[in-house]
DNA sequence: ACCTGAACACCGTTCAAGT
DNA sequence: ACCTGAACACCGTTCAAGT
């Protein structure tokens, strides 16, 4: 191969690293690589830079990926025009679930980490406001966002690593050890298509609003 | 310290290894020593053997924890007495849960693998089977299945490693940047307590069966 | 069939040194 | 203040060898 050498340094443009170029470039190369090849060796490499040159701008592994977590939902968009409450928080969740399955390798590698980021404090609060408006108190409101951000992560992280990878996952399904085993109604459901991840999110969301709904008006 | 001999050595029981034995020993070592506990090598040295005899049981440290996850729900006891649709699910998705927090490390090291274990199929047939009772078909029923499971798994993986560690966490909040910020709604609901992840959950349950119950009473 | 020890190609991080 | 290279104490896994 000709013109193939290899070039790995200098990579950085004229101004040197800094903490919000470390997590961004993680992001591009979690992205393009995977979550395995975020590494303290292999993210100095991509950045043309020795590996310790790292620990001026993060304090160490974990403090990258937790950057990195508050880095990517500190750039969700939350902002919504319909006022209604249901609606505030439908938007709310369809957009971090959106920015979640953007960077399915980024969510893999916070899963990895001790401790959630201080941004879930946003959706949080767009969720109190709107559960508040609703008629739900302070008590059960903390629930309900405990209930939807529960939820839309465990949709998220099923999605980006469950069984079901795909939509035509029936196949495989089948083909594993379910056969005869007892499982009928799985089985059965298997057959059908017009199931992806998706309108599952949204039907669920719509389940829980109605749920959250109705507990509003019985109180 | 006179009794202190380092014996590592012949723990195993006249009947040598198994993959029982290497699943069953890993969780114990994961339950009293953490996640990070669980290398190859460590394993090893818990079952007095070489790190290389493990691979005569498992393919490899990913196989060992997809197996460590098989291992946790098979032993899930689902049976439940009560034939109502609404209580059967209740009951299954709490015994879930109970035996995730039961084995929190264990949990954190199945995060960090790619699939879901076959077991997850048992849930799901018990839940599909309740909802067909309910009046609510096949189609969404899977995404009824898919919100349950979703919104557990995600409590309890939130319970195991968010920022909500203990009951009075609000303090540990307080502390740390929401003050002053825009988060005139978490502030005021952090003062409350009668919050705990156990009741959070019972809530959430119950919102989700509302929800589905509306929705198969008005198809 | 099951186990061992040595070796390989990696990790994150500390430390002493450079500018 | 920011970066480097060498070193340390780990990893998972391969391989050749033992019983």
């Amino acid at each position: 191969m000709p013109g193939k050498v290899k070039t790995r340094r200098k990579r950085l443009g004229r101004e040197g690293l800094n903490r919000e170029r470390v997590l961004s470039e993680a992001l591009v190369l979690a992205d393009r690589e995977g979550p395995e090849a975020i590494t303290m060796r292999g993210l100095a490499d991509h950045l043309g830079v020795s590996p310790m040159a790292l620990y001026n701008h993060v304090s160490s592994k974990k403090d990258l990926v937790q950057g990195l977590a508050e880095h990517l939902v500190n750039h969700v968009d939350f902002s919504c025009d319909d006022s209604h409450w249901q609606e505030r928080i439908r938007s709310c969740f369809r957009r971090l679930r959106d920015a979640c399955l953007a960077h399915p390798s980024a969510i893999r590698l916070m899963e990895t980490v001790e401790v959630a980021p201080v941004s879930v404090f946003r959706p949080m609060e767009i969720t109190l406001a709107a559960l508040d408006k609703a008629g739900i108190g302070s008590a059960d409101a903390v629930k309900g966002y405990c209930l939807l951000i529960g939820f839309t992560m465990g949709q998220v992280s099923y999605e980006i690593r469950g069984p079901f990878r795909s939509f035509d996952a029936g196949e495989a399904l089948r083909r594993r050890r379910i056969a005869g085993a007892g499982f009928s109604h799985i089985e059965r459901s298997v057959a059908l298509d017009g199931w992806d991840f998706t309108s599952s999110f949204e039907f669920g969301l719509s389940v829980i609003l109605a749920g959250l709904q109705e507990f509003a008006l019985k109180k």
